[in-house]
DNA sequence: TTCGATTGTAACCAAAGAGGATACATCAAA
DNA sequence: TTTGATGTATCCTCTTTGGTTACAATCGAA
């Protein structure tokens, strides 16, 4: 099992955003060639970020993407979230249909649960500690760095 | 994303292998319509289990499967792991190639690494802490207080 | 040694999801 | 009206998952 890559392009996607913004606006154009993928790609995650409210998108000439919300207010867990569809379902996968005549399969989710929820909690704090813009003042600082070389 | 339903089905079968044992030598036939699934399907995670070594598994009449380790040194990660083969490459997947020449793209693996690595360890932290022992405790006392009434 | 029960595994299959590509409609601004 | 950008429909390939059938390999006991 793996964390769908849409979730670390979006961070790389959305560290673009802040960290050219003074140059132009950053369009799926550019991003794309940035991640390394097709612009198609970049605009349906455009459409997860926008749909959650973290990015701003404008169509037409002059057009592309922007935070929506202040580097500081967006947290790792907020882009996964917005990324990730199937959370909504939970982390866990139980089989359909245990078997309600065998005790401990009629009993798996009582026991389960609560020690499921709570693994799939400690991995949201985690995330919820983590904010962009942190993301992006080591993004600027190494690329500062490499520059002085 | 979501974590394989192999992950509760061999707590579930290691689950029976303790609550059971008493009355028989537990196998596939009689896990697999514990959990509400096709033999073959138990056996392939008996395999991961046994490679794991968490488990013993004998062929030919009165085969079965037992525990090869005593449940309080079993986590919740133990199994995760044996079940779970991508593990190895971690939680978090990259876009293959990010440019090089985009100063972002060429440093997203500085700036990311570190901070996944630290998710996914919170992760796992939290399932070694937890042991089978104690869901067998837990199902074991569910199972008693279902027959009182 | 033979028989029955069980695991091990090969060979398929269907469904779902991920990532990708092309094409084109839609929209905004100059 | 033209240009350049997003939105999205459609199609594709791969991989993973879960499932099923079939059968070989193995063990224990009669």
């Amino acid at each position: 099992m793996q964390i769908s890559s849409r979730f670390t392009i979006a961070i790389q996607l959305l560290t673009c955003i802040e960290v050219y913004k003074s140059d132009s606006q950053v369009n799926s154009e550019f991003i794309s060639y940035s991640v390394g993928t097709n612009p198609v790609i970049i605009r349906k995650i455009f459409g997860q970020l926008k749909a959650a409210g973290i990015i701003n998108v404008q169509r037409g000439g002059n057009g592309g993407v922007s935070l929506a919300v202040p580097a500081d207010k967006i947290t790792l867990y907020d882009i996964y979230r917005a990324v990730d569809s199937v959370e909504a379902e939970g982390l866990f996968r139980f089989h359909e249909r245990p078997s309600a005549k065998c005790a401990v399969g009629r009993n798996m989710h009582s026991v389960m649960d609560g020690r499921l929820k709570m693994i799939q909690g400690t991995l949201e704090k985690e995330m919820s500690s983590m904010l962009l813009s942190d993301v992006i003042i080591d993004m600027r600082y190494i690329i500062e760095n490499e520059q002085e070389k």
